[in-house]
DNA sequence: TTGTACGCGTTATCAA
DNA sequence: TTGATAACGCGTACAA
């Protein structure tokens, strides 16, 4: 099995590499007969060409970076993380774009910021999380890399963008319960530091103060995305005999803590508690009981993010966006009337 | 800005290319002198040598495919696709190698198998899907790709593969349940043209008869890995009034369906049903009641897979291997004695 | 120990 | 419409 390439391709069609190259890129000022020459050579041989080659020459790789920090293997695998790249791989594959992974040890900062990417195999990068923001923006500036980001970010407005309106999705959730007869509301948040979840407080906020209700300070617990804080939340609010009636879980995740922690000590839901979550992972439809939550359109933000991007890339579109995609309630059986 | 490359580090260091070339390899053979000149302007102007012209020159990508068929969103963000990932990017992380994806549509088989895999972007496969294997392994072995599988395949017994001991998980689980004096045990298990299934079920009957037990045919179920055939299961069996004091669900997403039926027509669990998975989701210690399951290493599954392809690429190890990593029981609240 | 020259497989320029 | 020929940036015999 002898190696192919462009030049034994073209000998065999009887004309010079530059005709095979030609044809293979869709050029115009090819001959009818040359061209279907070529054609029925590479057909026959199975000939495709080395797109490492093809990288060298164009410099470009079709590879899309995406920079995400590496959190616990149990965070990265509530599937969030898997909807968003699969929104991701699914328009990369339409474009004929790869994706590459870095991760980035949060906790481990000394890497050389130069070590983080790889600028001659990748064309452009999605940022996947805040918190390697700083770390390495400046050199991607420095480099006129096209960027990404997969936050709402208002420190980096020169930067696209893709988000759900996470304002709004706090307002739903809260209202949600409000409209229920709710008054006492507790929330269980995550992460203060990240403008995600600001925003979800203060939708919280702006749905308390629209319908004349004070937030209750001490029933708001702050903690981070995870089965874990929900469970021991639950279990404080309890222990220090807070009143609540409904819980807001910020994620899907707090929120199946919160459930378990609710369903051990044989409270009704949502006879006495009503939850609700943030997120709508697949899963959430079979928690017991199933889950009312905000549904977010992960898969579809992966979808945007990359299609951002290569419309940079490709120069189709290269003016600076800031999506914010629509949350929306999604009513199951964790919520009800205050009784 | 101008473009660096090696020509100019060589020029600014007063050394020829070779000599850099040489630095940046590791090679021996370099004066302790012309080394330092080149390391420190290296430093100094920032130099990363382009890794696609390393690739090309050097006929190796550092990249390792991944070839998996393109299961719902559902199915692949359940947590078990994640997890194996992380293990693969943290092993290839370590030894300087990317991953790239490509899906196949399981459905819609027409992709010529050319375009299937990119030859001179990836050094090696790994095939995660039995789904895919019929579909490419005559390319990829007339081409001798390296090549691992992520699923044990008797009929593939020339190529490395890891799995665990799936005979093993399901005759542990088998045996949890019949230890606690079950003997009406329901399986509710998926794809039997799989042989990871068929050997689950081989060890649920194996079980059996070591304990002198009859399986009772009608209470075996067949579906496949989701929560919606769990739930579906169950109400099954109610309908059809079939007597069982377990379910042995050879998923946790299975459970969880089977658990959201269990729990929303009152059964009391363990105490009138008793229910074991199988995988161990990172989400399973959160079900209500915590499930108990069989334990897989999915993540080292990950890191084995990436190991031996890697090895076998390197000439560390080029042995065929058949890798079957052991599960072991996790006891959690879902199961107890009968009464 | 160093440097020259060529090869890797493409694309792109420019003359024919 | 075609075909030399020169990039692209690096690795590596081979000669010095």
């Amino acid at each position: 099995m002898e190696k192919l390439n462009i030049d034994k391709i073209a000998r065999l069609s009887l004309v010079s590499k530059s005709v095979v190259s030609r044809v293979l890129n869709d050029h115009p000022n090819v001959s009818d007969a040359a061209r279907s020459r070529v054609m029925s050579t590479i057909k026959k041989y199975g000939y495709k060409p080395n797109s490492t080659a093809q990288n060298l020459a164009t410099n470009r790789s079709h590879v899309l970076g995406v920079l995400t920090d590496r959190r616990p293997n149990n965070e990265m695998s509530n599937g969030y993380w898997s909807l968003f790249n699969l929104g991701l791989f699914d328009k990369c594959r339409k474009e004929g774009y790869f994706t590459r992974f870095t991760f980035v040890d949060a906790g481990n900062l000394n890497q050389s910021n130069h070590t983080l990417f790889d600028e001659s195999g990748t064309d452009g990068f999605i940022l996947h999380t805040p918190e390697v923001i700083n770390l390495i923006i400046d050199d991607l500036k420095r480099k006129e890399f096209p960027v990404v980001f997969k936050h709402q970010n208002s420190e980096y407005s020169e930067y696209s963008s893709v988000d759900i309106n996470n304002y709004l999705g706090g307002y739903l959730a809260t209202s949600h319960l409000i409209e229920l007869g709710h008054k006492k509301i507790s929330i269980l948040w995550a992460v203060p530091e990240v403008e995600e979840a600001r925003e979800r407080m203060r939708g919280y906020r702006q749905a308390h103060s629209d319908n004349g209700l004070k937030v209750d300070e001490s029933l708001i617990i702050t903690g981070h995305y995870s089965q874990e804080f929900g469970y021991e939340a639950v279990r404080k609010l309890n222990k220090l005999n807070k009143q609540f009636s409904a819980l807001f879980c910020t994620s899907d995740t707090i929120a199946m803590g919160a459930l378990l922690a609710l369903n051990e000590e044989g409270v009704d839901i949502p006879g006495e508690v009503s939850v609700v979550g943030f997120d709508d992972l697949p899963s959430s439809g079979f928690t017991f009981p199933p889950l009312t939550t905000i549904h977010q359109p992960i898969y579809e933000k992966g979808v945007r993010a990359a299609e951002i991007l290569i419309n940079q890339l490709e120069k189709r579109d290269t003016k600076i966006v800031h999506d914010l995609l629509e949350p929306h309630l999604v009513i199951r059986k964790s919520t009800g009337p205050v009784l």
